[in-house]
DNA sequence: GACATGACGATTT
DNA sequence: GAAATCGCCATGT
């Protein structure tokens, strides 16, 4: 069995119950999942966390990106273009592997949730 | 069992 | 102000 499916909720666990939470349409930031789930230093482990995940399709890992809105993560998805392919579906502008405008589609857990 | 590494971010020099 | 360094936790070797 997996290690990471202990009963005892991890950060893993915790980053990829708020990445399923991302609402359409919108985007996060690694490092603001991981100071909701009080992880605030444990940025990298949620990027950790969606690469244990990625074979689970009800992570949508392609709404989770760095800091400054780069799709640092495409790399690990099936071919390049499918994370930014799947951003653009839903409404999100894309340029150089860059989000337009971030900010606006930018979801804040502790705010709208 | 120990060492190195990994979708990042903030802090320190 | 820019560059280098630390922190964080789990996985893979």
């Amino acid at each position: 069995m997996k290690k990471y499916q202990q009963q005892k909720p991890s950060l893993f666990e915790d980053a990829i119950a708020v990445a399923r939470l991302i609402p359409f349409g919108r985007v996060i930031t690694y490092g603001a999942i991981a100071e909701y789930i009080g992880a605030k230093r444990s940025a990298r482990m949620v990027g950790w966390a969606m690469n244990t995940c990625k074979g689970d399709a009800t992570v949508p890992a392609h709404r989770v990106v760095n800091r400054v809105g780069l799709l640092t993560g495409k790399m690990h998805f099936d071919t390049l273009e499918t994370m930014q392919a799947l951003l653009e579906k839903e409404g999100i502008e894309i340029q150089n592997n860059q989000i337009q405008n971030f900010k606006k589609v930018f979801w804040n857990p502790s705010e709208e949730l």
